[in-house]
DNA sequence: ATCTATACTTCCCTGCAGGAGAGTAATGGA
DNA sequence: TCCATTACTCTCCTGCAGGGAAGTATAGAT
């Protein structure tokens, strides 16, 4: 059995790095539209630059979230698709979304009150 | 009914804020743990600064997730616990924390395939 | 000859995350 | 009288996240 310590440290260390805010929104996109080559992806989320979109996407390669197919043609052809790994990913997720989605206006209520008392 | 867009940006925003890193780890300690005091906050995650916890809690304070019960004696007291809604954020999360012990390993190996095939 | 499309990379620059360390208020105990 | 304790706050400082814009390779269309 391995060190209880040593596990919850890489289990955090997945959780920072794979939580992040860009590889959640580009799990998500790729879990509603499937198959996605680079530009599309930048239109579904025009928010991104084409940096950040690289190096997310890259950094999904490299995690084994996401299999990356590229057509020897001229101009460039880049598809990705989400691999097992990813797709189990993103249904962990699905609790927090649907939490999210539920308690989004008790949240805002909570900050809105916090704010008042503050203020004075 | 509200504008989809709307709410999922709404989402979005809340996970990112919800999601990050010391959050993360502030709620798996008060989860585990319970009721806590800020000290003890503080040696159960060594990791953390002074200015980041303070900030973290006051933040989820805001949020709703944790209340804050302040003691008037010298030296100060104050307790931090779980709101209903931070017990449900934990709850959502569950999924992702087994998710991410299970996957770990495949994820490292993913990493190194990766590594490896970068180096040549 | 020039333009376009695609999936990047590179460079420069700014702002903020976040650490280190000192300061603070108030009281009881040695 | 001086120190320890607690939960902060404040200031200073560094490093990196991340945006914007330009550059790149290649071939087919005009």
């Amino acid at each position: 059995m391995e060190n209880k310590a040593e596990i919850e440290a890489l289990v955090n260390e997945i959780i920072g790095r794979v939580a992040d805010k860009w590889t959640m929104v580009v799990l998500e996109a790729l879990e509603a539209r499937g198959t996605m080559r680079f530009t599309e992806l930048s239109q579904e989320i025009p928010e991104i630059s084409q940096k950040m979109l690289t190096k997310t996407v890259r950094q999904m390669e490299r995690d084994g979230l996401v299999s990356r197919k590229v057509y020897a043609v001229i101009p460039p052809k880049v598809e990705y698709t989400l691999t097992a790994l990813g797709h189990g990913l993103s249904e962990a997720f699905c609790g927090v979304w649907i939490w999210a989605e539920k308690n989004h206006a008790k949240i805002h209520e909570a900050r809105r009150k916090f704010d008042v008392k503050a203020a004075r």
